[in-house]
DNA sequence: TATGAATGAGTGTTCATTCAT
DNA sequence: GATGAATGAACACTCATTCAT
């Protein structure tokens, strides 16, 4: 006994052998010209072998992507765990945000698979809806934040939500155009700053003076 | 007599009716998923004769983009002719974004490619420049009304690339989830409303008081 | 009345001009490389004109082989015309091979096409009928001037169509390795020279002494 | 244990296996008019495997152009370690040539593609290159037997590279209309024949009387 | 007669997925 | 379980041929 453990200790270690070497290829090459071959590779494993923990391609990305919202979510969570007051955690979510797509560009790179059109058509109904629910998740577990500063007053009332959709909305934004200019072939340094400004200003909207 | 005219003329259309009809397959399926017989179908030609107007694939996408960042620069060239406010102006562009993305959301998601992970890798280095140099145009021509308020005193005094910046990120970020929840099978009704809270938040920031 | 004779001889014109463009393209190119548009545009028509002359690819090329066969055909005539001793004439025969490929290199380039494996395929056995009588018909030629050197004791008893065949199996030889190294990317010079003692070695061999 | 050897013993006979349908299919129809799906079909195997052991279709052809060559090669070493006298090598060499077009008649005609104009274009330099040295090698080697008859005064003083120009020349030049001729459906008995006759005359003029 | 735009079958190549070992 | 060789359906792109003007 303990073998059944043991072996489920051990399939999930693969499994997350095989995520870790997905993200890389993935983040590199996009969905569609990354290859299985890339990631067996990557994962020093055959090609057979990722089919043994993933029924497809897609399985495999969508579970990366649940990876990167678990992450996200867990992160979340500490800093609501802190104890501080909402503006300082909502700061602090903005900061968690930024370090995140600094700290696991490829991670935070798939997540914006789900912005290519097209890609539904490649994803089942149930799968859009799992992943549909747990985005809702994350973005209910920052309304909350906010909320509460509103409640405290340090915030003017708004829908929270609507508040939630902006900041992300920001950051995306904010992200993306560097990562274009990446795409050609510029580095842009000042994001930082961009991602500091930002937020001051658009707390300062929110902000009971 | 007038019989070159013609021909051109028909070629012209023709260009159109193919660009016209890759919009729509591109922005259904996204580049890599799309193919030159989709295009075809849609075109209602056969896939040969696409290539008599397109040496390729990537030609025929590059020349969409292109067209969008043209449509973008008279959109932003007419209200910068209008001879209104340097502010009133920036209101008008910041709308003109949103009806932009509404009227023709096929082009615009074909400018959201740019931002794919792993795309450069398809496109040549020319191209890759040819892009760059189009788009930082039609950035300088809105920082230019930015930077006219500043003058005039209605804004106070920053970077006004970066004050474009940041606009252009927030509404990419805007759009971008609301495509997202698109994809994942939700619409979103309340995105005119977030669009317009936003410009006014963002831009109490920016006024002198 | 005599429009017709203009009609025809134009007819004629058209068809030359469309054999000197494609002699060039297949040439250069090579039979399966080269394409109907570029010998159009080498002809300065279009692609449909050559169709209104030629039923197919392989038609054009069966008749450019027939035009070199038929000036190969008047060379020799010619030679065998001007009353020389039969040694003689073998000798401007062989120089004439030689100078056939300098001054055509396109034209003798076609003849190779041939010997290229899998072209029968594409040609039809009553083609393939024709192009073999027509070649028979030169080697006879040129066997008919052996055999007069051989009945005026200038030459040994053979088989008078075996020693023409062996001559051209050498003069062929000779040129394709040179064509070959020109492939190669190397130019020889030292053809013309080999060209001359293969043949002095070999009538060597023919000669009663 | 031997896993390794038995995977590599494996893999060479595959590769080996998809060169004989390889030379079947370039042999019969040229390089051009061969598909891979043709070779594939010959090879009992699908297209995909093919590519899992030549990287193109090029690759492969150059893969059976080296093996000829090196074929060729050790054929010549053999004789050449026989320690007969140069001369006798030489006519073995001359009849191994013959030998080796008619047990290989598909390799030797891959060895022909060589002289189509027009096939460099499809070839990258450092192919040609490649292929340049190895045939310069063949070549050299044939020389040294010449040279040593030379030395041994058996032929006259010549360039000896020249002398197995015109050798090999005339090889081709035999054996090509032969070949033609069996384009044009026409078999000829007398090759062997003309072959012999061909050796005796030229080497007559070689030799020192 | 001349045009050249349109066609569509065919080509080399890739890659997600399967399965015998 | 693990492997990686094998598969075959796609895909981008080409080009001989046709036909409306």
């Amino acid at each position: 006994m303990g073998t059944l453990q043991r072996k489920v200790r051990e399939r999930r270690a693969r499994r997350q052998a095989i995520q870790a070497a997905a993200v890389q290829v993935f983040g590199d090459k996009g969905y569609s010209r990354a290859t299985m071959e890339d990631v067996a590779r990557q994962a020093e494993l055959s090609v057979g072998t990722i089919y043994l923990y993933y029924r497809s391609k897609e399985e495999l990305y969508v579970s990366l992507l649940f990876e990167s919202m678990q992450r996200f979510r867990e992160g979340i969570e500490k800093i609501m765990a802190t104890g501080l007051s909402p503006d300082r955690q909502l700061k602090r979510v903005w900061d968690y945000f930024y370090a995140y797509h600094l700290r696991y560009p490829q991670s935070y790179r798939v997540l914006l698979f789900l912005q290519q059109p097209g890609l539904p058509a490649g994803l089942s109904p149930k799968t859009l809806q799992e992943i549909n629910v747990r985005a809702a998740r994350n973005f209910s577990l920052v309304s909350r934040i906010v909320a509460a500063a509103m409640a405290k007053g340090i915030y003017r009332s708004h829908e929270p939500r609507e508040v939630v959709d902006l900041l992300w909305s920001l950051f995306l934004g904010l992200v993306h155009p560097a990562e274009t200019r990446q795409n050609l072939g510029i580095t842009i340094s000042t994001l930082r700053d961009l991602h500091r400004k930002a937020f001051r200003w658009l707390e300062d909207g929110l902000r009971v003076k």
